[in-house]
RNA sequence: GGGGUUGUAGCUCAGUCGGUUAGAGUGCCAGCCUGUCACGCUGGAAGUCGCGGGUUCGAGCCCCGUCAACCCCGCCA
């Protein structure tokens, strides 16, 4: 097809703006065909722009025969140029916000043809039939032609502008940090980058510009911002990717309180721009009271449900599981959620045999349960509930005549792991999660420390650069777990969208940090001495936060995955299926880098025998499986690959003549 | 690192107990149609049942392996 110049072709209007005001004007568009209906001799085409969507029309008996084929030969997507009269329509469509008028066309330009799309390119109202998400990945750049993913993406943007105008309008300033820097010992994974100047030394690029911010603050700037990536090379969730935008913001001279006053006007304003009403102060929740109540250090208060203590209640019952715990003075307890109402009373067999292995999967034993429904009290342990423990349980659904009660027994770790999941799908399955409302809140008085059985020292919960908690600063030596760090994060929903501290500001209170944290003192020299040196010139007390943006945006376009709120997202498996990206790369690139890669090194070569076992070790199963699978039409002498523990590997076999072999 | 779900036409999916020529909707192509807007009607093309083995007279379906996407646990200061 001879395809148009755009030449001097102009836009006149945006394809949605136009209105019955507009009619009898001659109007020049751009866009996209959205669908093309063909009646014959009249012929409706729908312009799709950034901005909206408008019909197309031509007659047969008002325009050039030529002009009418052309408008035919269009197809879905082809890229067009249209000039015409803006006339009202014979049938109005009120689903459309130009669905009062039509461009009755005059002339048209074909700038360019298009294959058909391998996704649906519209949005299915009401199948709601989506292409799969790989193809949608592999071919972003048409799923991003979707109404939903542009509104997604405007969205993101005013979200941005907002955030800037915000902190603008207080006195902050944007200070970019590096994105070539140095990699931290402590947390997450680094995505490293080899220093061609410099052989066997290697950038990483930031997990977050956390020292930097401080630095600033050192250099006296008060009032820091910064909308910036931080790359982290850990595995992915539907909510986590390997680069990530954050908006990071410090301040010079503030209490926990300053900062958190800075972001909850902001937070106000964001959940405006969806028509969310918020009210200001924020509830503040200790972390510890997060964890008794919600089981989670993220709670969605939008349940009011909250977990109870009901260990005491088992102080005398037969019931050895629940008395067991409330005989180990605290070490183990009995908590449970109580669930007022016909539904949590009605819940099936089949569906708390689901819940069961949900709460399994989290490690739980199992899911003791007391239900009072149309046929009074069934349990898991009914033959322990003696009619007094009945009615002592029964007061805890608040008077209602049906219910649910599912326990949990163990540590305050393993019963807040299961019923604080437990908590929000119950919630969900009794209507009893208000979705239609935000609920923000700041968790606070986070640990400082945390013991690693992996490092078999205390890490940092936070970073080991938060303020300790005054009143709890001599724990540090003392009793560490028990220290209290200046540490709060921002939840929304159940969602972590922020956190943040109060830094430590003086070289002094760092050091004995990083003694505690069993850092060195020449290696906290090494990896950090800019920041002590920074420390001992004049550092004023500071703290600040980080929002995670991709996540806040999730939430305000109610997605549940944060690659609805990015352009170009990555897999699960971290590779980007549109550029194929991570991906091999020229030999002599590595070598300029100093670099050899141990990937794909030659497969390690076993000798194996033929056993006979009359029933076989667990230990030796696999090894017996590749046997077996070798002993299938394979030769005495023979080279075969298969996977052994795992990994693809070449195996010779020989007749050994005997029950022997040999396995590394 | 571990667990789970999914993989059939361009797309979304169905496919019974292992049994004849693998279906539907949509999209695509062609024809008809003067008020459509998820247009309608008629016809047509379209398949490596993810890939590799195995069992079987016979495999989309059963078994083993593998790849990919998604969800979760670990991990994410």
């Amino acid at each position: 097809m001879q395809l148009d110049q755009l030449g001097n072709f102009t836009r006149s209007h945006r394809n949605g703006a136009l209105r019955m005001d507009h009619v009898g004007q001659t109007v020049c568009l751009l866009g996209w065909c959205k669908r093309s209906r063909d009646m014959g001799s009249l012929v409706f085409l729908d312009l799709r722009d950034r901005w909206g969507v408008v019909q197309i029309q031509a007659n047969e008996t008002e325009i050039a025969p030529d002009l009418l084929a052309r408008l035919k030969s269009v197809r879905s997507e082809f890229v067009l140029g249209v000039e015409g009269v803006v006339v009202e329509r014979e049938a109005k469509n009120p689903n459309l916000p130009t669905g009062d008028v039509e461009v009755k066309l005059t002339g048209l330009k074909i700038f360019n043809t298009a294959a058909t799309p391998p996704i649906p390119v519209d949005d299915m109202a009401e199948s709601g039939a989506d292409a799969g998400e790989d193809l949608r990945l592999k071919y972003r750049f048409l799923d991003l032609r979707r109404p939903s993913l542009q509104r997604s993406m405007m969205l993101r943007s005013e979200v941005s502008y907002l955030v800037r105008d915000h902190f603008r309008t207080h006195d902050f300033i944007e200070i970019e940090t590096p994105i070539l820097t140095k990699s931290t010992p402590e947390g997450a994974r680094d995505y490293l980058v080899p220093s061609r100047v410099h052989p066997g030394e290697f950038f990483a690029l930031p997990q977050s510009p956390q020292l930097f911010k401080q630095l600033l603050q050192v250099s006296g700037f008060e009032r820091y911002i910064q909308i910036c990536r931080c790359f982290r090379d850990e595995d992915l969730r539907a909510d986590r990717q390997p680069e990530f935008t954050q908006v990071d913001v410090e301040m010079s001279f503030v209490r926990e309180e300053d900062v958190q006053a800075i972001i909850e006007p902001l937070m106000v304003q964001l959940a405006g721009l969806v028509g969310q009403q918020v009210a200001t102060p924020f509830q503040r929740l200790p972390y510890r009271d997060a964890m008794e109540w919600y089981g989670s250090d993220k709670p969605d208060v939008r349940c009011p449900v909250k977990i109870q203590d009901l260990t005491a209640l088992f102080a005398a019952s037969d019931f050895n599981l629940f008395r067991a715990a409330a005989e180990s003075q605290g070490q183990r307890r009995v908590r449970a959620l109580c669930f007022a109402g016909e539904q949590a009373g009605a819940m099936s067999r089949k569906q708390l045999e689901e819940l069961q292995e949900v709460a399994k999967h989290l490690g739980a034993g199992g899911l003791p349960y007391a239900k009072w429904g149309k046929d009074g009290l069934s349990s898991s342990f009914k033959k322990f509930i003696t009619p007094e423990l009945e009615a002592a349980l029964k007061a805890k659904l608040d008077g209602a005549s049906a219910g649910l009660i599912v326990f949990a027994v163990g540590t305050d770790a393993q019963t807040s792991k299961v019923l604080g999941e437990l908590r929000l799908r119950l919630a969900r399955a009794f209507g009893q999660l208000d979705e239609t409302r935000f609920a923000f809140l700041w968790v606070v008085d986070f640990p400082l420390l945390e013991w690693s059985e992996e490092h078999a020292r205390f890490v940092a919960c936070h970073h080991p650069f938060t303020s300790p908690h005054p009143e709890d600063l001599d724990l540090l030596e003392t009793n560490p777990g028990a220290c209290r760090a200046v540490a709060y994060d921002l939840v929304l929903n159940g969602y972590e969208v922020g956190g943040g501290s109060i830094r430590i500001h003086d070289a002094e209170t760092q050091s004995r940090m990083f003694r505690t944290l069993g850092i060195g003192e020449a290696e906290a020299r090494s990896k950090f001495g800019f920041l002590l040196d920074a420390l001992t010139f004049g550092a004023p007390p500071m703290g600040g936060l980080a929002l995670g943006l991709d996540r806040l945006v999730m939430l305000l376009v109610g997605e549940t995955s944060i690659r609805e709120v990015i352009a170009f997202p990555k897999t699960a498996q971290a590779r980007c299926l549109m550029t194929d990206a991570p991906s091999e790369v020229d030999p002599r690139q590595l070598k300029e880098l100093h670099i050899a890669s141990t990937a794909g090194a030659p497969a390690q070569a076993y000798r194996a025998g033929v056993m006979f076992f009359e029933s076989v070790p667990a230990e030796l199963q696999a090894p017996f499986r590749a046997l077996q699978t070798l002993s299938h039409g394979v030769k005495p002498h023979s080279t075969s690959t298969l996977t052994l523990d795992g990994e693809l590997v070449r195996v010779e076999t020989s007749n050994l003549g005997g029950p022997s072999f040999e396995f590394e």
